[in-house]
DNA sequence: ATGCACCTTCCCATCATGTCAAGGTCAAGC
DNA sequence: GCTTGACCTTGACATGATGGGAAGGTGCAT
């Protein structure tokens, strides 16, 4: 099996499985004698976890752990668990970050007429860091936190 | 008013003062004799102007946008409210995102019994894809949608 | 005049991925 | 056999925002 084929069985390009193979996150793959690499079942199962640890947002370097313990029989499934949860705690904090943003720039955007004039309480709060048109002071949308 | 007191003062660090410049984002700053860059209110303002803009998330290309209708006296603020739309829907995309990552992670990590023991339904899901300890059939976190 | 804190420019690193270029290889058709 | 097109190889460079560090100049206080 090429690595076109690999690429296209296992969802990850080929560009990046071999850079998974220069970073040592792989094994080199075998080559034919004209130095084409080629991939075995096993090293496609191996490309595929990787491919759904990045669509679960896991970092390579958790993925290497994760590959690590995949491999390990005698592996304890706390520490999986252990990696997972630290990953959910960092996903869920950007999630909240993105959250704030979020719920700020609607409440900014919801006192801004946008009409042609030039008026608009979104410049006014980045240009001055106070929300001077705020309908609920003490929030923490207010900018006075 | 020199980079450094100037970057204390906005929140933005001399690194990125410099790197601004650079790529455009701001004017080039006033120089002393000896090539010290300088900086007075109205710098402050547009660097305060931009840390508030990437505290909420704007890449550097929509801050120039930005910028550009701050200092455009003849702005229409329907321009800005469209930017912070725009940037809105993609914090919000981000967000569910992350937010069906995390659903996912923590329906495998609540089956994972996290002992010391090898069996671990969250390596099972990335190895294969399916989630065969699924308590919920059908819903978007058991990987057969 | 010495020392320290600050400034300058320039280069490199991150992280995961993409693009592009120059060249080698394979398989099919003529 | 030769051409063609699809594929492979390595390598360099780019992204976006930021950090780190080296090597050297400047400002100010002791």
């Amino acid at each position: 099996m090429n690595i076109g084929e690999a690429a296209a069985a296992s969802g990850v390009t080929a560009k990046m499985i071999r850079h998974y193979e220069a970073i040592g996150l792989i094994q080199q793959a075998g080559r034919t004698g004209a130095g084409y690499r080629t991939y075995g079942p096993k090293d496609l199962a191996t490309l595929s976890f990787i491919r759904r640890s990045r669509d679960l947002g896991f970092s390579i370097a958790q993925i290497r752990d994760l590959l690590a313990l995949w491999q390990d029989r005698s592996r304890a499934s706390a520490d999986v668990k252990r990696i997972a949860g630290e990953h959910i705690e960092e996903l869920t904090a950007k999630m909240h970050q993105l959250q704030e943003m979020v719920m700020t720039l609607q409440h900014l955007s919801s006192h801004c007429h946008g009409d042609d004039r030039p008026d608009c309480p979104i410049l006014e709060r980045l240009a001055t860091g106070l929300d001077d048109d705020c309908c609920a002071p003490g929030t923490a949308a207010n900018g006075r936190s």
